[in-house]
DNA sequence: CCGCGCTTGTGAGCACGTGAACAAGCGGAA
DNA sequence: TTCCGCTTGTTCACGTGCTCACAAGCGCGG
């Protein structure tokens, strides 16, 4: 039970099943914690707030792991989920940008923790590299080709102004890395083999101030429950 | 050409539509800097990055503002997204929990520049009751209700552990709170009556990690260009 | 006034994601 | 061994969102 020994041919996971399967993993761990063996597809479901059908449908994309008329092996399930996702190596992340929001991620202790250990810092301000915030020297973005060869750097964070955001994601690129996650409220291009995902708190703000309006104006109050994972996204 | 005189029976928005308007208004500004005063629809997909087609059908759900052969007046489109979006007014966010995440973003500018000002800040730990960030004191979250009325928010950001985020989530929405930014890497149950939205970083890298993993193991490295915030979900 | 080029607004077809329903199949009890 | 309850895995129907393609319509030049 410890490995799959001929890992069936990969299956092709809808992009909308991939965004949920982290909040299948955490459910997995919160029942883990409980103690319980198995777990049924419903209660996986009121877990994670979605519906069962989903669930069984998203997991069937896995492979067959669960049992008919008992369920799912939980320390099974999170086992293979966690290979589909990566999860069994530490991916190493590099903070570029080190103003109020590089900051507190840098200084974050929930990524280390998940397996995405903070191994740099990369900031373009001269008066800012040199600092050592949490146990790591700012270095200049300019090193950032060695810095990631050094530290076996996998994904990038854009924590810099919009107007610095493309630039630095070019030089990402160039460096290697081909996982970005943008906080920069500005739209990214890059190559077709390179992952990005952004997080856009005002855009989040905005979505909401929508749905708010609406309610105060007219009697329509419907509004997405525990959307923009999304997506996406969302 | 100020103001819509007879607003026409407001059409029914698509989820996916609304998600993408900020990101329209945001490119918006950007052409308006430029000093443009018309903007086809052709030019606004290369900035807000999706195609023409779906910019002509989202800016059609708002309403025929467009001419055809010259393109949007740049101005009075901006006007009019901004309204429909609600931004028309400032709405006052309060910030509860006031950890790293927490402090960031009390300190974080970018809020009130987008008209959503940092009103009022709670936290359940006495030690940082009473503290001063960013100008504001840290009250006790058992004044929430007093809090909503005296400084009128409408917002509540939630980014305390995940192990309180459920209790805050409640007590915003006993105290009338009627959209909630839940930054908690937990899954958050609210009436049908509330709009919900979340940011999980962590979700955000292991989607990405799936996708490096992927790569690193296969051909196959076609990941979402600019997804996430999505729609759902995505 | 007339015609031409350009851009919007929309209708139709298609792909994707969702939810319900059900057959397949496992485990335990008798 | 046989039966029965339970849960998975999958099929099917539906709704939503996306893309293409094109008619409608505006402004300009002649």
């Amino acid at each position: 039970m410890a490995d799959s020994p001929k890992r069936q041919a990969r299956r092709k996971i809808p992009e909308a099943t991939v965004s949920r399967l982290p909040i299948y993993l955490r459910s997995l761990l919160e029942a883990a914690g409980d103690g319980l063996p198995t777990i049924s597809s419903e209660r996986l479901a009121e877990l994670s707030g979605f519906n069962a059908a989903k669930v069984r449908k998203d997991l069937s994309y896995l492979g067959s792991y669960g049992t008919r008329g008992v369920g799912y092996d939980v320390e099974y399930l999170q086992f293979q989920m966690s290979r589909e996702l990566g999860l069994t190596k530490d991916w190493h992340v590099v903070i570029a940008g080190l103003g109020n929001l590089g900051h507190a991620l840098a200084n974050y202790g929930g990524f280390s923790e998940r397996g995405f250990p903070v191994a740099a810092l990369v900031d373009a301000d001269p008066k800012v590299v040199g600092t050592e915030i949490n146990g790591l020297v700012v270095r200049h973005v300019d090193e950032l080709p060695a810095i990631v060869a050094e530290e076996d750097i996998a994904i990038g964070i854009i924590a810099t102004p919009a107007s610095a955001a493309q630039e630095v994601a070019d030089r990402m690129i160039d460096a290697g890395i081909r996982s970005i996650l943008n906080f920069a409220p500005t739209i990214l291009t890059v190559p077709p083999d390179v992952s990005l995902r952004k997080v856009d708190l005002a855009v989040e703000l905005q979505i909401l101030s929508f749905y708010q309006q609406r309610r105060s104006g007219d009697g329509d109050g419907s509004a997405s429950s525990e959307a923009a994972g999304s997506p996406r996204g969302g």
